[in-house]
DNA sequence: TTAATAGTGTCTTTAAGACAATATGTT
DNA sequence: AACATATTGTCTTAAAGACACTATTAA
């Protein structure tokens, strides 16, 4: 940022500006970390029905949330995440809330809302900047919870339906949508079940839309709200095969398991070939291949860099 | 928002809970509006050259900056917004400052960013959001400027270079783009030239990007940045014939005048026939026609409401 | 050998791009 | 009639979708 310089008749101004003179809101970065993961734990795979052997464990999109340990919605889960200090941007607020609740430095890490509903925290005027992390999910494995603070990995499902399509006065349509979210906790048999409710509106000149929470499911603040706006955000960018989900996946990879992570994000499957065609130009094949599977191995890719772009 | 409610304990917790004792930002919002624009005023076209009747009018990208008033950057050409007020969302303090500003009260309204670098306002912490407005040209005129408070149209161009490209140690690649913004203001035939460095960097695993300011060109503030960024946000939006141009656009339009639209937007022209083909089912003929053309008069369109997305 | 995944070939369908041709008000 | 834009037809090229086929490893 280049320096400002002012006149001396504008810094005597600024000398006496006061800041506090103004109502301001407490600001917060809330990060939905994403990862695609093993449905079972690496002991449990290790010890799995051995006429199995051959079988790719399954994988599943998960997210990060994290127990509150104090009030407000004490004990319920809620996103990683915490206040803004003077002398950092948003985005440096996440990077370090990100680090300090999770280890992980370097993930994709990108803004993609901002949730300043009045009564969205008991607590006053807190407007909350959401950010979207990938990270590799098996580089981060949770310790186990403590008392003073417990996190854990959910499996992240969504669907979207359309309850309602009515024409209005002027000759606009009023859309709703129905998304449900359904949060697993496995070592928990935790189900948390979070629906809300779409309404888009279109009049003869513009558009808008809202979200409304139906039920949190158990989730603190308007997280339900966060979760599936990051969610949604994350399938729009995976759309037309755009190169995000590379960031969920590690340094190498077979294009089976590139595949499987497009699929758990798009929702839906993908013809191999047709996939590899499209896929084929931003990777790089190396020399190494998988080892340990029951079958055939697969070669391994890693990201080609030239072909980047965001 | 359902309404939080708390147990007797929290109650107490939130009783004594004081926002007031954390460092906390000012948050403003700043918008950027977008509107298709004749290049003469209504005055002008109507006693040009007579032997030029036949000619359509030509068009132009504008956007509304306004002078500001009082310091820091005092009599600098800024982007129109204001700050956040207890009690209201950020999208409600972009409605409310686009109306005070400038009367139009409905118009496509979106944030895109947010932009919270240290030091970026010389008042002191201080948070932008970003938003994106656009409006029907023909729907809001300008009131002349007064000395206490000035707003103007200027076109915007921008073109985007290439400068380097590098490899870095890791096998990751460095790129730098140069973007050039011209914002031309007619009636005071006063241009500002704005650059910017965009600077894309991506190692094996991650990609990251970022602006700086090479030369705010005369803008206040970090509104180079907001603006560039108001831009490619829009053209993204318009990529793929996307809808958002219809906002742009009156009631009723020449799929000529849609066209142009887009072709403002997106930086380059299309092929009439194929424009046709991909518009048809976003629009509904009418049955009027435009009248006062010098040459065989096109039919009106109106959006489908049917077709909206978002 | 078999189960299971790895990887390829090719036909069909759909969309994008290019360009030529015809149509029709105003003056 | 001449200008300027309006509007449509169709050929070419490229991408997406569907599906069948062959290949290779561990046990």
């Amino acid at each position: 940022m280049a320096k400002y310089v002012a006149s001396k008749e504008e810094k005597e101004y600024l000398k006496k500006y006061d800041v506090t003179k103004f109502d301001r809101p407490s600001v917060t970065a809330d990060i939905t970390v994403f990862a695609v993961r093993d449905e079972m734990s690496d002991e449990e795979l290790a010890q799995r029905d051995k006429s199995n052997y051959r079988k790719d464990p399954l994988r599943e999109l998960q997210i990060l949330l994290v127990k509150r340990a104090s009030y407000p919605y004490r004990n319920q889960w809620a996103l990683p995440g915490g206040f803004s200090k003077p002398g950092e941007s948003c985005d440096e607020t996440a990077r370090r809330e990100l680090e300090e609740e999770t280890g992980v430095a370097d993930a994709y890490l990108r803004p993609f809302g901002v949730f300043s509903e009045p009564g969205r925290d008991p607590r006053g005027w807190i407007i909350s900047h959401g950010y979207l992390a990938l990270i590799d999910g098996r580089k981060y494995r949770l310790h186990a919870g403590t008392d003073a603070w417990e996190a854990a990995w959910f499996r992240i499902e969504a669907t979207s339906t359309e309850t309602s399509r009515k024409k209005n006065k002027q000759n606009g349509v009023v859309i709703e949508i129905r998304h449900d979210l359904s949060l697993y906790q496995r070592e928990r048999n935790l189900k948390l079940k979070v629906s809300l409710l779409e309404r888009k509106w279109f009049s003869e000149l513009h558009g808008y839309h809202e979200y409304e929470i139906l039920d949190a499911g158990g989730l603190a603040f308007d997280h339900a709200k966060i979760i599936l706006n990051a969610f949604l955000h994350l399938r729009r960018e995976a759309e037309g095969l755009g190169n995000v989900i590379f960031d969920l996946m590690p340094e190498k990879f077979t294009l089976n398991r590139l595949q499987k992570a497009y699929e758990l994000v798009l929702g839906k499957e993908l013809l191999t070939a047709n996939f590899r065609r499209k896929i084929t130009p931003l990777v790089l094949e190396t020399e190494e291949e998988i080892a340990g599977v029951g079958h055939r191995p697969a070669k391994l890719f890693k990201r080609n860099p030239e072909e980047f772009y965001s």
